[in-house]
DNA sequence: AAACTGACTGTTA
DNA sequence: GTAACAGCCAGTT
């Protein structure tokens, strides 16, 4: 049995897959879009995966606002050609360097 | 209903 | 520029 969702997690839902190709956006932006505030930036974090097909969620795509990029140490490599086929330049820290260029914003 | 958790953010040192 | 502290929200137990 499936419990429906809240308006704001169908929301969050929604931005985080509504990500273009080559973009990415972080935490608190979606909640913002959400219409939960930037605080809400909390609970984006637990409502994305309760998304029952957390799978498709592009988290790789959703930053730190800070403009650091979260993934584990051995998948970086990956990661960053990952990053790099999106058009998105990554750090040695995992710093986005053209993070301006490639925030996506619900606007 | 209360407490805990979470791929966080902003401020302060 | 890096490190540490506190704060907020929704969902789960």
């Amino acid at each position: 049995m499936k419990k429906e969702p809240s308006y704001f997690t169908k929301k969050v839902w929604e931005c985080a897959l509504s990500i273009p190709h080559g973009k990415v956006t972080t935490y608190g932006d979606i909640a913002r879009a959400a219409g939960g505030g930037n605080q809400a930036s909390r609970s984006i974090t637990h409502i994305l995966s309760t998304y029952p097909e957390h799978e498709k969620i592009p988290f790789h795509r959703i930053v730190y606002a800070n403009g650091k990029v979260w993934f584990s140490l051995r998948e970086e490599k990956k990661r960053r050609a990952l990053y790099k086929k999106e058009g998105i330049i990554i750090d040695e820290k995992g710093r986005i360097e053209n993070f301006n260029e490639v925030h996506f914003t619900f606007v």
